[in-house]
DNA sequence: GCGACAG
DNA sequence: ATCTTGTCGC
């Protein structure tokens, strides 16, 4: 798939002299609105405002939003277009908003995707007991580098049996729903060459707690044939009992009435709450089975450990830009 | 001010 | 996720 700022790019060329566009009307024409932030990351720090007119897109309220060369440059640039800026704001926003746009719709093909690899979603039971657990996370650099490591403990004694490391360039911007374009590449690299027979791969992520049932723990999952799950420290779709999380330390999520997995919280304190759910090839009992039994303080061990060597791998390349942890 | 969308 | 200041609790 063509990189998705060279898509943004192209939009924003289709904005002519004297109108403007939206963030979120560039979103919609990558195929979902929910990639507005993205829109605005990607017209930030990817697209140089010398090659590509990214003054022509502001906010839906007509506010400027931000600019790489700072909101004067930005107000200057619109009005030496015909647009009319007042107090950072560009007048007449109905009639110089440009709103639809020439485009293949990416984000919708990635959802389609999304969808027909999710019919080849197994959930489970699980059948033999998993010997190694493996955890998975990314950390990333300012410079555009993703740092991904693997750690893997034993099952049984939790004694680490494999740490690994692989650093790569980022592709792909963070996009709720659609992670796993984001992070899957980084994280098929370090497991590259690993023998996963008997092993349960654990992501930072969700599982089937997703909007269309396909987070990144079943990308993966799907995409290596190997039984996950994921485990998440904040929700992206669905709801529980608050009142019995914080009675029992434990509840059931459900999406549209259905039980899809469960929040995990050490004394109901929703801070520290996990939320659980099947990738692939287990039930979703089985996920909060094996969750809890390598839990440490707030996910289990191999992400807690995969989490400080990812964020320590790029603090050792990139050591200004974090302190300390 | 509300609602909030994993990492 | 990362950046970064201020605040809180052990």
């Amino acid at each position: 798939m063509r990189p998705l700022r060279d898509v943004v790019g192209d939009l924003i060329w289709q904005v002519q002299p004297g109108s403007v566009t939206t963030y979120g009307d560039l979103a919609r024409a990558l195929g979902d609105i929910v990639a507005a932030r993205a829109v605005a990351a990607i017209t930030m720090d990817e697209l140089d405002p010398e090659d590509f007119p990214t003054h022509r897109v502001v906010r839906k309220d007509g506010t400027l939003g931000n600019h790489p060369l700072g909101g004067s440059e930005k107000s200057r640039r619109l009005t030496a277009e015909g647009i009319a800026v007042l107090d950072d704001r560009v007048e007449g926003m109905p009639e110089v908003r440009q709103m639809f746009f020439r485009s293949d719709l990416p984000l919708k093909e990635l959802r389609k995707l999304q969808t027909a690899l999710g019919g080849r979603l197994n959930l489970g039971p699980l059948g033999t007991q998993p010997r190694t657990l493996i955890g998975v996370d990314v950390a990333y650099s300012r410079d555009g580098y993703a740092f991904a490591s693997a750690i893997g403990i034993d099952a049984r004694t939790h004694a680490i049996t494999d740490t690994r490391f692989h650093r790569s360039e980022v592709t792909f911007p963070y996009i709720p729903t659609y992670l796993a374009f984001r992070e899957m590449p980084a994280i098929e690299s370090v497991l590259e060459g690993l023998a996963l027979e008997g092993t349960l791969l654990m992501v930072d992520g969700q599982g089937i707690l997703h909007p269309r049932g396909f987070g990144i723990a079943c990308h993966v999952g799907v995409s290596l044939g190997i039984p996950t799950i994921g485990v998440a420290k904040r929700l992206l779709t669905g709801s529980y009992d608050r009142a019995a999380l914080r009675r029992e330390g434990l509840a059931a999520v459900l999406v549209e009435g259905e039980h899809r997995g469960w929040v995990i919280a050490p004394g109901g304190e929703k801070r520290k709450a996990a939320f659980v759910s099947p990738g692939h090839m287990v039930s979703v009992d089985d996920s909060l089975r094996l969750a809890k039994g390598s839990m440490g303080k707030r996910q289990p061990r191999p992400l807690e450990l995969a989490h400080s060597a990812a964020t320590s791998a790029r603090r050792a390349w990139d050591p200004h830009s974090t302190m300390s942890s």
